[in-house]
DNA sequence: CGTCTATGTTGACACATGTCGAACCAGTGC
DNA sequence: GCACTGGTTCGACATGTGTCAACATAGACG
């Protein structure tokens, strides 16, 4: 499985200075196809679930958080892997599993993108 | 009607500088009660037609915009009018009727508030 | 191999959400 | 008053989403 393939917030930046998905939210009227993109990162942080586990793995220090040191947001087990595996979908967080243990962290290029859209005019 | 009133992202900023809803994403975990808070805003533009009304609106000159001149999303005007109502039950917009239109703006404390939200550790 | 722990996946279900057409309200101008 | 235009609200419907229990998988450790 695993088709459902993570899509760049940034683009690949191939060697030049990165080419962000979207200009500022102030710069122009977003078009269909930027709005689609910008709007799956903030559906996917519109959860509050899904807030706290970004947050808990943004603020864990390393940079990266067990599943087990974040999966106490008050919801089933299965449910912390399902927002997770929602949160890796979106393109913020990427997974690795280390031994027993499943490690996830943020995906570097999601604060530059966010902070692009917020740009002043 | 219109109980549903518009939850602050900021606080209200009685005289003194304003205290943020939260703290900045990477600074330690949310606590529920911030995550409801944050994940209002990014559910509200978590969705693509809403997502360029709001762009529509914050790019546009004299930082605000008629609906008619914005409502060219392509979705009927019934449902522009519904996205509109959930930005500003949202907090992220404020809407003023002068005479024949209805002229919507963006909410000031909004990119303050999501500045803070990204704000790096 | 067998078992135990840590995660992920499936299936089901209630509920929220996006969308539209029809009806309705607010001003303008005749 | 009456018609017209710009916007909102209502009612209905299909689809999406969050949640859990049950089951499945991956390593670790005997």
């Amino acid at each position: 499985m695993s088709n459902t393939k993570a899509l760049p917030l940034l683009e690949p930046a191939s060697g030049e200075a990165a080419a962000p998905c979207c200009p500022p939210l102030t710069e122009r009227p977003f078009t269909a196809e930027e709005a689609d993109v910008a709007a799956r990162m903030f559906k996917a942080l519109g959860d509050p679930v899904r807030l706290r586990l970004f947050s808990a793995v943004a603020s864990h220090e390393g940079g990266e958080a067990c599943v087990c040191d974040i999966s106490d947001v008050g919801v089933s087990q299965p449910t912390v892997s399902h927002h997770l595996k929602k949160l890796k979908d979106a393109g913020l967080l990427t997974s690795e599993r280390r031994g027993t243990w499943v490690y996830y962290r943020v995906e570097p290029s999601v604060f530059a993108a966010m902070g692009q859209l917020l740009a002043p005019r």
